[in-house]
Order: structure tokens, then sequence, then C-alpha cells
DNA sequence: TAAAGCAAATCGAAAAAGTCGATATTGGAG
DNA sequence: CTCCAATATCGACTTTTTCGATTTGCTTTA
């Protein structure tokens, strides 16, 4: 064929990068939205132009070569400029078209996204949100491109990414109104033998309460485990079960439980977490304004009803 | 149009660089050999994608918008590191087609290329080299990619050029051997007062022992200034005139004009620059390697003569 | 060892994008 | 106001990309 490599454009270069990511050429094809054929043909583009198969197939998948990993590399860095280089930079949010894509979990989207959908309807009419589950992969999705924002109680060190604390949290314990706990005080060891539900996010996130009470030496009496706290008040309610969520999800189930203090403290941070790729760009700017200034007035309204 | 700049290709971003230090659609098209109307055409596709017109009318030319300089500084960065990443990293100087450009002058074309060349034909009959002149534009040629690799006397800085020394080369004096003074030891006051015909290089370049001479207060007695030391001997037999040009240049005149000692000692250094785009390309690295083995047999042959 | 299952490669046809040559438009200079 | 030089646009043609279907190559299962 003898491409010359400079013609490829930044769709080959993201395309190689997705099925680097991914593992997998028809992944890559599903979650661009093209069949199977066009991630082969632009594939085939790319070593060509590399003069390097990038990929062999390897037992059931396929491994990336050592000049695919150089590759990747360095136009994955480009491509992160280049995103930032072509973004926006003046915006009327009542005008724009675009679509923002925010990995978050069931805390998010029962706080702070409905708030901010309400914001976004009214001012910026044409932006859209496309809400991934982060469950514990939320890193690999913002850094694949998958999701522009990460939302959530994670603590992510590298200096890659941008972070903006959003809210304070603590974990409480919620119940059935009969269950007998619910009319005391729970103690260390009463709130350790209680029969317990433990959410863990699809995967093997510790919620910060069961680190601390770990690092004390106690473990709970975990009789269910479940992926997300959404459907909690079902399972808890004609059931002895109790189950520690944070504060704000107990509070958003409303009467169907009810709620006691957890004898074990256990403080976290709701963060909000981008890229260098979005970093300048004006509407995603807007939007992160828009996601604290939702943090805070939440804020303010606890502090106005406390 | 709303083109999605990740459509964009590198052919794309190199007609915006060539467009921006052409400051013309239509030169950089002919100098792309493509018509004016496909330069047109990328340009409305960057445009679009940059979401700005890059580029205004003003007076007879075309400007540069202050984002057209943001996006041609990143892409322009981009597009040497995608050179050098694309960059054969194996070569067999056997089966390689290819084609390198050089920018020099009538030094190198006369002392350097002729053996580079003889052993380019027998060791890498599919490397064609392109020669531009470099008058005194050598360093932006090199920069804006219309060569690969610049050779001669001059001396660039910036540490964004890679540096390789050929050959050390002083100044004699050439006259036709008729002339009287080919017979004398030329002092300073009877070279100073010779009718000279002085090589300018097509520019304001000084020949360095103009240079010395200046500094020490003395003017040549300049008669006629040529471009380039190409024919200097139809131009000075039969005439009381003198030229001071690099010693093997006028050793390549042989019998046709006599050789004297030049009054004024000014030493050069023929050198070798490159950029980062070519650093690590295998071709790049081989052929450099020949030039300067070719710049080593010629100093090895004039210290076994000597 | 054959059969079944996956995933990538390939093929022909259809759609999209790029290029050309020619012409229109624009903005300044005379 | 007209001419000039340069960019923008137009329709036709060519090349590239995409799709849907099929084939090929490897691995796992029966």
């Amino acid at each position: 064929m003898a491409t010359d490599p400079f013609a490829l454009d930044f769709s080959a270069l993201r395309v190689l990068r997705l099925v680097h990511g991914h593992g997998s050429f028809s992944r890559t094809a599903e979650s661009l939205g093209v069949t199977q054929s066009t991630v082969s043909y632009t594939m085939a583009r790319l070593r060509d132009a590399f003069g390097d198969p990038l990929f062999v197939r390897q037992g059931a998948g396929i491994v990336p070569t050592d000049r695919c990993e150089e590759v990747v590399a360095q136009t994955s860095a480009m491509l992160d400029r280049f995103e930032a280089l072509t973004a926006p930079r003046q915006f009327d949010p009542a005008v724009a078209k675009l679509e923002i894509g925010i990995s978050c979990n069931y805390y998010e989207r029962v706080t702070l996204i409905p708030k901010v959908m309400r914001t976004l309807r009214q001012k910026a009419p044409g932006m859209a949100i496309r809400i991934i589950s982060s469950t514990v992969r939320g890193k690999e999705q913002l850094m694949r491109g998958d999701s522009d924002m990460l939302i959530g109680p994670i603590r992510l060190e590298e200096p890659s990414f941008f972070r903006r604390g959003l809210l304070p949290e603590d974990y409480v314990c919620i119940m059935d109104a009969a269950n007998p706990l619910a009319r005391t005080v729970l103690d260390v060891d009463t709130f350790v033998a209680a029969p317990q539900v433990v959410v863990n996010y699809g995967g093997s996130f510790r919620s910060r309460f069961l680190v601390v009470m770990e690092a004390q030496g106690h473990y709970p009496n975990a009789v269910m485990e479940v992926p997300s706290p959404a459907n909690l008040p079902d399972i808890l309610v004609g059931t002895d079960m109790i189950a520690t969520v944070p504060r704000r999800i107990a509070e958003s189930f409303g009467a169907q439980v009810v709620i006691r203090d957890c004898p074990f403290l256990a403080e976290i941070s709701i963060d909000l977490y981008w890229t260098a790729r979005t970093h300048v760009s004006a509407p995603h700017v807007w939007l992160r304004a828009q996601i604290a200034a939702a943090a805070n007035r939440i804020l303010t309204k606890e502090a106005g009803a406390g």
C-alpha cells in the first residue's frame, strides 16, 4: 500500500489508542459505532504508515508490539494536545450544541447531577450530558477519553489530572423503621454485630468506613453484597439488616428508612476530575463551574436548614 | 460545514504551516505541486475545524490571526514529532527508495556532494538527493521542512538544531596566471588595493575574510560582486582582478587560475545541520554518516598529499 | 481430531471526501 | 472606476473511506 504517514488523521490515531486500550478491534469498532471492517482498514493504514504490525495475535486476543507502545505513547500525548488546541475558546451556553461525558456513580447521580441538569436545561439547552457508570474504572475512562470528567469519592494523585473538591461527605446507617436498632444509639459492638448489606460498587471498592473499621480491627457482619446503593430501601425493609451509606444518599431515601449515626467516623470528599484535554475548553470550563455551583447550593441549603 | 477537527490529517497541518511560512495560498500550492483550489479547500477545512479565519486579507497579502499563531506553533511541533515518530527505524541502503533534501551552496556542491553521490550510487541506488541552494535562507529552509539537512560555513547556535563539523576551511586568492600579482607574495597593502571580485552568495552574506579585514580597518577594492564563485575563472582570466575564495574551491578550478595566500587569515568550519525531525530516522542517520565519511576522505587525502 | 467459536482480514459496492480546471468574487492599487 | 492579483467557489472526476457479507486463521470445546 505504501501509505504516506502524513495522510493519517487524528481519528486514526484515536482508533489506535482505543484498540490499544481495549485490546480488541471489534470492541473498538463497537465503542465508536462503526463496523469492525472499518477499524481493520484503519489499522491496516496505521500498520503501513508505521511500518510495523503494531498488534500481533496471541492466544485469544492481540498484544501490542514494542513499536506500538512507543507510537501510542507519543500519539496519545499528541491527541490530548490537539484536543486542547481545537477546543472552542469562546462559548455561548444559549446556542452551543455539544455533548459532554461524565463518569460517576449512584451517589452523584442522586445528589448532584439532577441539580446540574436543571441548570443546564435552562441555560444551555443544546448541551447534552452523557453519564457513564464509573464503577471502579473511572480513571481509565477519563484517560481513554470515554468520558470528559469524573466525579466521585476517589483520590487521584497523578499530576496529569486536575481536581476540584465538591462536597464533604460522611457515612450513616440506614434500616427499616421497625428494626429494633432504629431505637438505639449504635455503639461499635452493636454495629459490628448487625447484619450488614455492603455496597461494593460493582468492583472491589471498599467504602471508607470499612477501611476505618478494619484499621481498628473490626469486620462487619456482611450478609449481603450489592453493586449499588440504588434500591437499598427495598432490600432493607422488613428485615433486620442495616446498611452504611453516604449521608446524602440516606437522605434521598426519605421516609423509607430511618437514619442513625455510624459509630465509625469516616470523612470523604466528593471531587471533580478532568484532564489537560478539556482544561481550556470554554464549554468544559463553564460546565465545571455549574457543577461546582450546584455543589455549593447543596452545602448552603444544608447549612441554612441545619 | 462543521468539520470534525479529528478528521484533519497531518498533510493539512503541513499546508497550514506552509501557508504561514509563505504568507500565500498560491505559493504554497505551487511548492506542493497542487492547485491553489486544493490549498483553498484545505484551508477552509482548517478554518472550520479551528473555528477561526486563521488568515485575514490585508493589503497585498494575508496576515495570520492570533489564534493562527497559536495553532501553528502547536501543530508545527506536533508535525516534527510525528515525522520523527514515523521515520523508518531500520534501513537497508541497497533497497530503500526515498528522497532527502539538502540545502547547500556552491562550495559544498563542488567539494563534498560529488563524493557523497559516488558513494550513494554504489551503496544506495534508490536514494535520491534533492539539492536546493541555501543562499542565505538555509536556516528557514531547514526549519520549514524545505530541506532535511543544511551544509555550510554558518553557525546556528539555537539548541533546536543538531550539528556535526565536517571540514575546516580557509581563504586563498585566485587570479589569472598572467596577472603580475601572481608572481608576488600578497601583502596587506597589495591585497587591499587589488581590484576584487567579491562573492556575496546571493544575499548579504559576508565571507569571513571580509569580516576579518574590516575588523582591522581595511576595505577591499571591490570592483564586481557576483552571487556565486561558480564561474570566477571565466571572469578573472584576462583581467587584473583577483578573488578570494575558500581554498578547496580555488583548487577545484585547477590550472585555470593561480592560487596565492591571502594576507588575512580567516578560518571557518563547514558544518552539517539537521533537526529533531530526522534525528532518529535510519536513512538520515546513514546519509549523515556517509557525508561525514566523505569529508574525512577529503581530509585524509589532503594530509597524505601535503 | 473434528467441530465450533471468535476475532481479524478481505471483498465488492456504495458513500464520502479530495482534487482539478475553470470561473467568480474580493479588496486594493493605479 | 477599472485593472490586477489573490482567494473563494463550482461542477466534474478521482480517490478514499465505509459498510455488509464472507473468508481465513487460531483456540477452545466436544
